[in-house]
This record gives structure tokens, C-alpha cells and sequence, in this order.
DNA sequence: TGAAACATTCGAAACGATACAGAATGCTTT
DNA sequence: AAAGCATTCTGTATCGTTTCGAATGTTTCA
């Protein structure tokens, strides 16, 4: 049984080097503390089978060695990968939308032992692309995405394969997952009042980037039922949308606003392409304010200064980043999805 | 010596399952291809001490189970991460540039397998924090950072302990590293005198964040060289810079130009920043263009539509961030850290 | 013919962590 | 006094990979 290379092995073992240089390990403190590195693994995490007085004395030395637990011994052994992936596609034209995102999100991770990954993929491709490979090289314990559609198969996907996820936007499939999504038509629906209570009668609205993706409805659902409610005139603007180049929305809406009938309000979901609105108005020679009025959301707060009379509202995509994050983290917990879903209410008061 | 216990290990060993629902190791190939891990691991990597045979074997097999490394395993054994982390503070009010950087780095690690991870840090924040963080426990293979100082302790330490990483703008400390740099001297330099073109004599700059950032000292010495040259009068905006928020630049730029001695002429090294100058100066009651002419470099393309009469200049951000990640790779696979040094210029053309 | 050289392949050990099944120890119970 | 039971600790196997040293078979050369 215990032949002489398992005593070699054991003198080999005792040789535990306690340099500052190497990097602390369970077995540096193990030896340190005298005990078996499994005592310390258990001891660091609280387990009740082990005596207070070692764990404080090996919470201590881990304390003052500065030992974290190396992450490929932990992911290696558990499969826990301690990354949460962010998927996002890398072209979204809406400003400030990414950056915040990832602020938000890290502002939560950080105070986590998670660290935050970013995994893009561009809108030519299949977006099923890069949530295939998270979820075959077990390479995140859970993803946020955003762009999320009303069937979507990425839902779907990592539902069937158990993996925590929280979306930007909602789903219309019956599947309960975590999200957290802004209430776009309570936006809608508000904007259109507060053109209408500035008198305009003939509104359009710059619709979301397509009608696949969830909010697109939820804008038009709130634009359509407020425009029937005030016995307006609702215009579909087309040709654009808020994917498309702000060079091009610019030039369709000069187009438009110099054409025959032409919208005295507008409904705008994205700062950025606000900004290239209002140089297309302003090319056809009309005024914002008193020809025509713009109702837009921002992400970002530069809006209200290039044309203070543009009606903003603040969307906070730097909440929605926290909000997703913690979804994530607690739906990795086990919590039940139906307790992470959260909306953002746009706030009435903005509007007027 | 070969106990009972042995053998039914071996026999359980045998069992190696090759059910589709499992991912594929380096065991499944070697159970299919008849082979030892051994030999599949370094027919995978086309060692030279394997027959070519067997290399064309393995790795079709590798192929068409869809065989990919586990990276914890790599990482635990080689210490090797295939992690590249973008350092980054999370209150940069540079419009667009967060989420510009992350794409350019993403568009070239996407082609590797390298994966980006984002590890953000507050300003009030020491910056070394993170810095500290992914060295001792060893979470990148390398890292990006930005916000480069003169005499830059991140720059130090990374060097002295051998990370490879490349930095967004220069260091004057006479250690060789990776970087990538708008040349902002030339640009300062050019707007000056695009704006002496115009016969503006009394020209003002707004600073880059703050002297500590080695951008700044860029600008300010292009900045002073062409006001020099064009024996105009040089002013230094008190109170403000790239870091200051918005409102606040805006506030101080309506009283500086209702002030006594106000700049005809101003150079810009942010578009966010410039749309609040913008807001001041309209504020004051000057017309952009006519009291006073702008010159700003941006990430976005927004400013030119905010108001069509500012000077802009577009500095790629994703081109830098594709810069950055290939010269991290390069470094990391042993390229002279003085070739991984660029510099992107401001094309002249583009401010006149 | 035997030894040396080469070309291939393999087993075992290691990286750092956790899970599992024991094993000492002390205490109660019968 | 023996058995039972908690309590507290330990050794060993394991995750998937790479690497070291060695083993196998095949040529080559004297």
C-alpha cells in the first residue's frame, strides 16, 4: 500500500514553497495551517462540517497571504465559469446604447467574483452564431442580449438548454425568462399626447429597427392607440427606420418634410437618429418648434442642447445594464424568472 | 501494486462515452481515432513527432465531432488564458468612444481565439486597482488601457512584470511599449491654423482631461507651435476640460464668451464636449461661423449635422481599437514592442 | 548480427480546485 | 466496556490539458 515512491511523493509534497513570488494556492495555506487542502477548500466557504476556530484561522491566513481562488482549477473542476456575456451586435447605430450597457453591467459584476465578457456579432450574420458557442464551449454561466424579438430563437435555445439569460426587450412566446425592457409604448403612447397637446394633428413616428424586433410593436401599439384616442392622423414613415445610416434617414426626411403631406409631429426612439431627423427637417427649411415638433427618446443627454426645443426623455441605459445584471446573477441563483422581469417607465413629467 | 481498485478504474476508464449529448474531449477523439491523449494533443497542435498520418486522422476526426479545446483545462495546465482585458474608466464622457473601442478590438480578437473582457474603473478609483487585479491572479494574456500619462505607473508596472498590454496614447517615460496614438499634436497644430485661415486671431483650446494625461500635453504643445507661427494670441480656457460635465462646460463657455476678452476661434478635442461649447456660445448670443469658428475632432459623426459650420475631424476610434488588439496579439507572441507603435494622423484635407 | 539511431506512440504526473468516502477523535448510550 | 454517534478532519480521484520520460517498433550502420 503505501510503497516508497508514495513516500517520495509525500517529501516532494511537504516541500510547499511559501515564496512571495508564486502565487498562493489552497495547499499554500494548507500547509501554512497545518491542515489538508481540502479542510481549507471546505473551511474558505463555510462548510458546516468544519470547527470555527479553523475556519477563522484559515479565513485569516487566506486574508493575509491574499489568496483568490485560482478560476481554471474552480472552472476546470465545477464548470462554473464565473463570466457573464454580454452579446450585443456591433453596429447599433443607437448612441451611447453600448457603452452604458457595459458600465451599468460592470457596475454590478464588480462587486461579484463575475467578470463581464463582450461577444458581438454583426447583423449580416445569424445571431443564434455566437449564443451556439457560449453555450457549446460552456464559455458563460449567463448572457444578456439585447435586440430581442417576439419569437426569438435565442430565447428559445437557451431555454431548452438551461443556461441563465436576461434580455433587453420582451418576448412574446410564452416562455417566462428574465428581462428588463423599457416600456416603449408608454413612450409612444405619451409622445403622441404631448404633440397632441402642442395641437398637431398629423403625426409619424420613426419606427424601431424592424418590425422582428419586439419594441417595433410596442412603439406602434402605444403610437396607434394614442393617435386614435386624439383623432389624429398617424404617418408611417418609410423607407427607414432606426437602423438605417443617419445619412440616408437625413435625406428620406428632407424628402418627406418638403414633400405633400408632410407630419407636424414626430415620435423619434433613438438620439442619434433624432440628430439626423432634424437635419432633414431643418434642409427642407422648416423649423422644430413651430413648423413641426419632435417628441424623442435619448440615451445620452446631448439631445436637449443641439435643439432645445426637441422634447427629450431619458432613457437610462445604464439602469437597464444594472437591472440585467442582477437578473442574470439571481436567475443563476435559482430564483424563478417570473421574479426578474422589470420594466422602465418613462415619466410623464419628461414629456410635457 | 495493480490492486482491485486499479482495475476497476481502468475498466470505468474504457467506458469512454461518445454520446452526442457530451462534449468532445481530447479522450473521445483519442477513444475513436484508437489513439492516446498525448498523441491527439500534439497531432492537433502539427507537432513534428507525429506521423503525418496520424495528424490527417485525428484532426478530421477533431473536425467532425466539432472538437474544441476546454479552456479551463488549457488554462489551468499552461497558465495561459486567451483573455484579452480593455482597461477602461467608466465615466468617459468621450461620445462614442467606449463602444466604438470594444467593436474594433472585438472585429480583430473574433478571428482568434482570444475572447475581450471588459474591466472597468471609476475615477475616483486608484487605476492601478485592476491593473493589480488581472496580474496577480493572472485573468489576461493581455491587456488594453487608455487614458496614458507621462510617466504612467500602469506602464511601469505591466513592464516590469512582463504583461504584455498596449496602451491608447504615449508615454514620455523612455520605456518601449505598444501603443497607438491619434497624433493629436498635428491635429491641435492643423486647427490652428485652418482657423488662422479663417483670420481668427484669438484662439482658445479645450484641454484634453488633464495635464496628468499625456494627450493633453499633445495638443497643447501643437496648439502653441502653430499659434507661434501665426503670431496670433493663444488663450487657455480656466475651470473646464475634456472631463468636466457637460453642463458645466456649457455654464463657463456663456461666461467666457460674454466676457471681456473672448476667443474668435476655438479647437475642440471632443465631440461631446464641442456640442456643449456649442450650447455656451449660443447661449452668449454668437452665431457659430460668424462670431466665432470651431473646430472639433469627433468619434461620431454627429457635430457636423448639429451645427453643418463647425470644423470637424473624424478620429477613428474602431481603427484604433484594431490597432490596439493586433499589437497586444503581436506582443503576446513575442514581436519587438518598438513595432507595435502607430500613430494615426489627421488628414489635412478633412480640416480645411 | 548487434548496436545505435530514429520515428512514433504512450503512460503518468502535474496545474488548482472540489466531491466523495473514509477515518480519527471524543462523547454518549446501553 | 463495547457500541453508536457526532464532530472534525484527511486522502484520493477527478475535471481536460500539456509535458516529461520512457517504451515500442523500424531503420541504419558498422
Amino acid at each position: 500500500m503505501k510503497a516508497k515512491d508514495d513516500n517520495q511523493r509525500r517529501s516532494g509534497e511537504a516541500a510547499v514553497e511559501v515564496t512571495e513570488g508564486e502565487r498562493p494556492t489552497l495547499k499554500t495555506i494548507a500547509f501554512m495551517a497545518g491542515l489538508g487542502v481540502t479542510t481549507v477548500s471546505r473551511a474558505l466557504k463555510d462548510a458546516p462540517e468544519i470547527g470555527q476556530a479553523t475556519k477563522n484561522r484559515v479565513q485569516l491566513i487566506a486574508k493575509q497571504i491574499g489568496y483568490r481562488p485560482n478560476r481554471a482549477g474552480v472552472r476546470l473542476r465545477t464548470g462554473k465559469t464565473n463570466v457573464i456575456s454580454l452579446v450585443l451586435n456591433a453596429q447599433s447605430s443607437i448612441m451611447g446604447l453600448t457603452s452604458n450597457m457595459v458600465y451599468g453591467i460592470s457596475e454590478v459584476l464588480s462587486q461579484t467574483p463575475y467578470h463581464l465578457t463582450v461577444t458581438p456579432y454583426s447583423l449580416e450574420n445569424d445571431p443564434m452564431q455566437p449564443i451556439r458557442y457560449i453555450v457549446e464551449t460552456g464559455s458563460a454561466d449567463g448572457i444578456i442580449m439585447s435586440r430581442t424579438e417576439p419569437d426569438d430563437p435565442r430565447v428559445r435555445y437557451l431555454t431548452e438548454h438551461g443556461i441563465p439569460f436576461a434580455t433587453h426587450g420582451r418576448t412574446e412566446m410564452g416562455i417566462e425568462h428574465p428581462f428588463h425592457d423599457f416600456d416603449n409604448e408608454a413612450f409612444a403612447y405619451l409622445s403622441v399626447k404631448s404633440l397632441l397637446a402642442r395641437g398637431r394633428r398629423k403625426i409619424a413616428m420613426l419606427a424601431g429597427p424592424s418590425p422582428a424586433v419586439t419594441y417595433y410593436r410596442h412603439l406602434d401599439r402605444g403610437f396607434s392607440r394614442s393617435i386614435e384616442e386624439g383623432g389624429a392622423v398617424g404617418v408611417t414613415f418609410s423607407g427607414i427606420d432606426v437602423d438605417t445610416s443617419l445619412g440616408r434617414i437625413r435625406d428620406r426626411m428632407e424628402e418627406i418634410m418638403t414633400g405633400p403631406n408632410r407630419p407636424d409631429g414626430i415620435v423619434c426612439c433613438s438620439g442619434g437618429a433624432a440628430i439626423a431627423l432634424v437635419a432633414g427637417i431643418e434642409a427642407a427649411g422648416l423649423k422644430i418648434g413651430e413648423d413641426v415638433d419632435l417628441v424623442s427618446k435619448q440615451s445620452t443627454d446631448v439631445l436637449k442642447w443641439f435643439r432645445p426645443q426637441i422634447i427629450v426623455f431619458n432613457e437610462d441605459v445604464r439602469h437597464a445594464g444594472r437591472e440585467l445584471a442582477r437578473a442574470v446573477l439571481r436567475r443563476i441563483a435559482g430564483v424563478d424568472a417570473r421574479e426578474l422581469q422589470s420594466l422602465s417607465y418613462p415619466d410623464e413629467h419628461e414629456l410635457r
